[in-house]
DNA sequence: TATTGTTATACTCTATAACTATA
DNA sequence: TATAGTTATAGAGTATAACAATA
């Protein structure tokens, strides 16, 4: 099991380098919608943390040209993140590096079927939250 | 995939943190042989690590009771970490988390074995270094 | 000269708390 | 007063580089 998460982070994390981007940063780009504005504030929920790292993965991934920062005119309290053209692109990649076709390439349908099944077994009597939600 | 590593490590941190210990210490605890001393570089090298991180983990290992620096008679460079009679018992209860026996419970034998020989097929076509071995 | 452990430093990730501007 | 985003700060984890002691 240990292997399996160590090897999973290491193939992304190389994978996401070759992108520009962090972990974080991938994920905080790979959660927002690309079709959709979303609040920070709901990027946080779907990250599972603090209001306040939002800030500075935003920051990075508008500086890279990805991601814009929009005043929501209704609440002008609200800022929302609109993924870019180029955002789009990248986006895509760091999808395809989280479905992790190569990692899975070598197991049949079958095995593949059985295997998600199990580690949804597996994982299903956890707490829901990455994060401590407290 | 993610559903099930983040689902693992919130469940580890927490038990870890009840023993007083954090993800990383906990670990290193885990890769010392409570029988035999280790010099602190093969701990660094088991952990897949830089040995100036060891430093850290060994002083807060030390610091709680577990571990004991000793200097190696036979080369006065290397330090040998022993592991002590408060830090056996700790390092039983560590395996006991890590062997995810809570995890596991709902599954069958079949299942389990089933769920290891893909678990094996599926990592073993990465690298096996945790971290960047540049 | 090469190696062991240490220190200093930096960057990422994440948490809390205080601040601002809205509401 | 309550909420959204920000800032400041802290601690864990990990990396590189330079250093002292030893080989």
């Amino acid at each position: 099991m240990a292997h399996l998460t160590a090897s999973l982070r290491h193939r992304q994390g190389t994978a996401f380098a070759e992108l520009g981007l962090t972990p974080a940063t991938a994920r905080a780009l790979h959660e927002l919608d690309p079709d959709r504005p979303l609040p920070a504030r709901d990027l946080a929920d779907r990250l599972g943390c603090d209001r306040s790292n939002v800030t500075a993965l935003v920051d990075r991934l508008e500086q890279a040209g990805l991601v814009e920062r929009r005043t929501d005119p209704a609440d002008r309290r609200q800022k929302t993140l609109v993924v870019t053209g180029d955002g789009r692109g990248v986006r895509d990649r760091v999808t395809e590096v989280m479905s992790d076709s190569r990692l899975l390439a070598g197991l049949s349908d079958t095995e593949l079927s059985t295997l998600r099944d199990l580690v949804w077994k597996v994982s299903d009597g956890g707490c829901p939250e990455p994060c401590d939600p407290a």
